[in-house]
RNA sequence: CGGGGUGUGGCGCAGUUGGCAGCGCACCGCGUUUGGGACGCGGGGGUCGUCGGUUCAAGUCCGACCACCCCGACCA
């Protein structure tokens, strides 16, 4: 259950793969390319998607649920859509025994026939904001799959709404972008930089793309959850007209945004280490786990009597706090083993500590002797909740360090392409497409994003040398 | 779809010149252990990826197929 993983510097790769499997995150399914989500994977998905929920309705959204067939013309609508998509559409011929009339698609989004619904329920301005959630599953039939990061069949939410105003929309597409960024940096502690896709990397039928890229601890960036302004493509293609106050009949404007269970595997590859995963203390399915530690029968009762009490006073506290109390395995073998599953803090308490009135607290952010400290029982849930605290920031921090001192400012096109091998490179660039796809074609790295955040004035751009107005990330990316 | 690799108890593997299918881990039982991955003894578990061929005899030789993993072109 528990043998050695390898080392994360040794080949980052395996050590990913390892990981989710030992971690029991998930395991490999007998479709080629798809994923069982283990309930230990699922119960971190369930408090990532409680967190957004959580956010999704105060920003005023609701939850639906649409279908998951999709008539095969529906996607035909959009051009720029079925473009992109139809090479990675799953498609059912029959049903019943029988050949279909139409061919239905699997979804690979819901765009289309959100699109085609909200045409029957949008008749007034004052019909608009439709403001709509799902959390569901998609297929795409992708040709390499890495679990959690890119499996046939994955896991997300898709937010779908609809505006009376270009302005509302564009509004809606960068508010539901910042909800994603505070997500991301304040429950996973991943820290996330906001920008603007590049037109060959946008969505297929979006007129802008957004998006949160992060860095992993390989270097390579991740986009982490993205927000579309889809302009009136949609509405256009699916007839979502509405009368305006001057009974004007109206194209509406139309937004889509979606995170998915890839955000899973942002978290173990940006704070995960050669024990194993770290998991943000928010997010942790299992925050604390105490260890109790006795030798005798006759230690054990007033041990168990400290372990109750403290897991008692943790659990009022509202901490999600677990006591392993198997009886085949040793203490040190458990350590290993949370410390494999990520969990962030784990308690110990043994013969030792009763006399004492103390317990072991053990971070896993700090592994280790450095990691470790006694502290009284009194006030346990106190301690631990300000140390689960200071174990977010620590994480946070951590990997802000990281990432910032893996972006590079590269003087010339030599230089970038040394640069992109061991980090981003934030550069001037044109914009031009062609720029863009000769250092992909050198490098392997893509345009990230162009971030909101820019510096003043201009300069030349990194590959041509014209001039350019705004800096871009290149970086390679998963 | 191109290149590479692997299919043998749950997992990781060994299996020589074709001749009784093995080892480690995990699992079950008992006992001793338990503050950083415990140990002893005793157990259970396999139509060797599939189909066909050669042979007295195939995990092993030959052919075909299938599956999965890794590396590339496309993507949340």
């Amino acid at each position: 259950m528990a043998d050695k993983l390898t080392p994360r510097s040794e080949n980052f790769s395996e050590w990913y793969n390892q990981l989710v499997l030992k971690a029991e995150l998930a395991d490999y399914a007998p479709v080629r390319g798809c994923m069982v989500v283990r309930p230990y994977g699922w119960a971190l998905w369930e408090n990532i998607k409680e967190a957004l929920d959580k956010r999704f309705k105060e920003t005023g959204h609701v939850n639906a649920a649409f279908p998951l067939f999709i008539p095969m013309s529906f996607l035909e609508k959009e051009k720029q859509h079925v473009e992109g998509f139809s090479p990675e559409l799953a498609v059912v011929t029959h049903g019943g025994g029988k050949d279909l009339e139409e061919p239905l698609v699997v979804r690979p989004t819901s765009e289309t026939i959100i699109g085609y619904m909200y045409s029957k329920w949008i008749k007034s301005y004052r019909d608009l904001p439709v403001l709509i959630n799902q959390w569901g599953n998609v297929v795409r039939w992708e040709l390499r799959t890495r679990m959690f990061l890119r499996t046939l069949e994955f896991y997300w939410q898709e937010g779908h709404t609809a505006h009376a105003t270009e302005e509302e929309a564009r509004e809606e597409t960068l508010r539901m972008l910042d909800v994603y960024a505070d997500f991301a940096i304040n429950e996973a502690a991943v820290p996330v930089i906001k920008g603007i896709k590049s037109e060959s990397e946008k969505f297929a039928g979006a007129v802008m793309s957004t998006t949160i890229e992060a860095m992993m601890g390989d270097t390579k960036a991740l986009q982490s959850g993205t927000s579309h302004f889809l302009g009136q493509n949609f509405a256009k293609a699916f007839d979502i007209q509405y009368l305006d106050e001057n009974n004007t009949l109206q194209y509406a404007w139309t937004t889509s945004w979606g995170l998915s269970t890839r955000f899973i595997g942002a978290i173990i590859m940006t704070h995960g280490d050669d024990q194993g995963l770290i998991l943000p203390p928010r997010l942790a399915p299992i925050q604390v786990v105490i260890v109790p530690i006795f030798r005798k029968e006759a230690e054990k009762a007033a041990v168990m009597e400290a372990v109750d009490r403290v897991h008692a006073e943790l659990k009022a506290a509202g901490v999600r706090v677990k006591v392993d109390d198997r009886d085949n395995v040793t203490p040190g073998f458990k350590f290993n083993d949370w410390e494999l599953r990520g969990v962030p803090l784990r308690v110990e308490i043994g013969p030792k500590d009763v006399q004492k009135n103390s317990v072991a607290l053990a971070r896993r952010d700090m592994p280790g002797r450095a990691g470790k400290s006694f502290v009284p029982q009194e006030g346990i849930a106190a301690t631990v909740q300000q140390m689960l605290d200071t174990i977010h920031d620590n994480l946070l921090a951590r990997a802000t360090a990281f990432r910032d001192s893996h972006i590079f400012d590269p003087q010339d096109y030599a230089e970038l392409q040394e640069t992109l091998k061991e980090g981003w490179a934030f550069s001037w660039w044109c914009g031009s497409a062609e720029c863009e796809a000769k250092v992909k074609e050198d490098t392997k790295a893509t345009t990230r994003c162009i971030p909101f955040e820019q510096p003043e004035g201009s300069g030349k751009c990194i590959v041509c040398g014209r001039e350019a107005q705004q800096k871009v990330y290149f970086a390679r990316a998963y």
